[in-house]
DNA sequence: CTTTCATTTGAACATCTGTTCAAATATTAT
DNA sequence: ATAATATTTGAACAGATGTTCAAATGAAAG
């Protein structure tokens, strides 16, 4: 995190102008706050790993324990498990205990509209 | 790129079985390609950086050139050049050049609707 | 052809990310 | 309690990522 205040670049020399300065403040109009859109960024930020992709690709058919993802993925169950982590603070998978078992399903049907968009887009 | 190959893990120490065999079995037949899943977190990974996001948003209003997006953004002309550079790659935005100045704009309604996606998930 | 402006490029650098490994926790059975 | 199994956690490490800076390119004007 981190990276703001910069300085003000592209300020012509002479007048202090820059190229489009009313596209500039219409656009700027427009814009959503910062803050939604950096948390947007962290949003898609999840959908761009194929470990997490896969895992929530794997939940689109069933509710899968920790374990049967690792296996499915051919990855480390610890590996699965800090990828978990990572869906679940973006509340895209919920859980739930069944003895030394940990099920995880997809949240809500969110995950299957966002990933089919992206889907559409490579498919064309 | 590349972690792939690494080892079986989950194989249970007496019977070499898993806990649910069928389940993997069954959900592994309807998993997409590999290459497909990991172009699919490719693309997310282009929506997952705040300047890159700002650059498609500010976008959504206008063709601009390089210089009024980076007066937008607050940014150098050099960063935000690198990043449209990859949003060229993705396919996500087009340009064309007139004189010195190189206006840009989206390659198509893709974007939009991926954004409008992730942007429902948070506000609710 | 030299200058100027807009953009691009490449290398360097600091930061972030995902995996691994070992150890900890949780739950059930003996 | 102790053992066994499933999952989680934290530290460490390698690799990826985004910005900066300086230099290069492209295009129009003098």
């Amino acid at each position: 995190m981190g990276k703001r205040d910069e300085q003000d670049f592209r300020v012509d020399s002479e007048t202090g102008e820059s190229i489009h300065p009313d596209l500039i403040s219409s656009v700027n109009a427009d814009m959503p706050d910062e803050e939604l859109l950096y948390d947007l960024a962290e949003l898609y930020k999840v959908f761009g790993d194929s470990t997490r992709i896969k895992i929530l690709y794997a939940l689109f058919e069933a509710e899968l324990c920790v374990g049967d993802i690792a296996e499915l993925l051919n990855a480390s169950p610890s590996a699965v498990s800090h990828q978990l982590r990572v869906l679940k603070t973006s509340k895209l998978v919920k859980f739930r205990r069944e003895g030394k078992t940990v099920y995880y399903s997809l949240a809500d049907d969110h995950v299957r509209t966002i990933i089919g968009m992206g889907m559409e887009h490579l498919c064309e």
